[in-house]
DNA sequence: ACCTGAACACCGTTCAAGT
DNA sequence: ACCTGAACACCGTTCAAGT
């Protein structure tokens, strides 16, 4: 199928909102690439289809952004920022003991929904600094919240950073998905966390 | 710098051995492509320099492999051979308790000598089904160790599975690498270790 | 300031032709 | 059977020109 003619490529819906006047603003873009992503998968994710999808042509593009790696780091800041609010919600459900908070932060994890925008922008950290340095960042906050839940369930703070880290780097790897294991289920995790958390 | 002038691309040593005869076997490719891969990232891995690294041109490449994906899928299935060797090795000290076996398995992961490989064929196999089949074997593998190990040490069978789980996916997780949380030092793994096993 | 449209380089893939 | 070398399509990037 050549590029420029026949039907629309993938349900294309309405050619994405422009935040303010008419012309297109650079988290615009961003946006218009993660619905890309979310649609059609990270190799959906190049320069054509995403300025089809802003309804604009590849030149325009090169104004907002010095290369697709710029692209991908707006992509990363959009995307991070909206999961730190959830997750800050989550943990700032202090009034919950903090196993539940864990359990909580567990179950969001478990929720697929997320998990392919997730592995992409993993997949771009290892190329791009940027990317890297704002997953980092992401990682590390999620560690100080399941560091500081497990502290106040055991007390002990080396053994909290250590069994921490466990979880974390854990969540990471399933996140990442086919791994050959089932998925665990959730009364898997139940008998996990009563191992993990004391009793 | 143009394509087919100037000085060696990276240090570049012998112009690849031929395992029999004058002639290239496809396991030659593999292993051509497994040294640009360690020695230059996944990023070098591409057609113009295997072949330059394997002293052939482009057209010789696609008389022994379909695509791109094929030649991937051959050096998954070379690395992960030679790492269910390795494994099994570890794993059939079958005289050693079960707990050391584990922390032998750990410190084999930490080593990451290979985990550049690891990473590049996980990547692959987010896009090649071949690729990510084999993957998810050599993990089904990592965990059978793993549980039979830990069942040897608690005797509950579903505490084993478990555990089991979330140690190879926080393995796996490492595995990944950027993770934006410093690399657990060797006294932080056996602390760990101490309080998943029993004591 | 923001966008178009044509150009270029690069890389994966194909294929007719050689030995 | 195995390899060469030229061709083609595709995609990222640049840039002069438009409004």
């Amino acid at each position: 199928m050549a590029v420029g003619e026949g039907p629309a490529t993938s349900a294309a819906s309405a050619p994405v909102r422009r935040s303010r006047g008419s012309r297109l603003t650079a988290d615009d873009w961003a946006a218009a690439a993660l619905e890309v992503l979310v649609a059609d998968g990270i190799a959906a994710v190049d320069i054509n289809t995403v300025c089809k999808r802003a309804g604009v042509t590849r030149g325009s593009f090169y104004w907002h952004f010095s290369d697709l790696g710029a692209l991908h780091a707006a992509m990363a800041e959009r995307w991070i920022a909206e999961t730190r609010e959830v997750l800050k919600q989550l943990g700032e459900l202090d009034r919950l003991p903090a196993a539940e908070r864990i359990h909580a932060m567990t179950m969001h994890l478990l929720d697929d929904s997320n998990a392919g925008v997730e592995r992409a922008l993993r997949e771009w950290g290892r190329t791009e600094p940027t990317v890297a340095q704002m997953i980092a960042e992401g990682d590390r906050f999620v560690f100080s919240l399941v560091e500081g839940a497990l502290l106040e369930l055991r007390g002990n703070a080396e053994e909290a950073r250590v069994l921490a880290g466990l979880l974390v780097y854990a969540g990471i790897g399933f996140a990442h998905g086919q791994a050959g294991l089932p998925k665990p289920t959730a009364e898997e995790i139940e008998k996990l966390l009563s191992l993990v958390l004391p009793a």
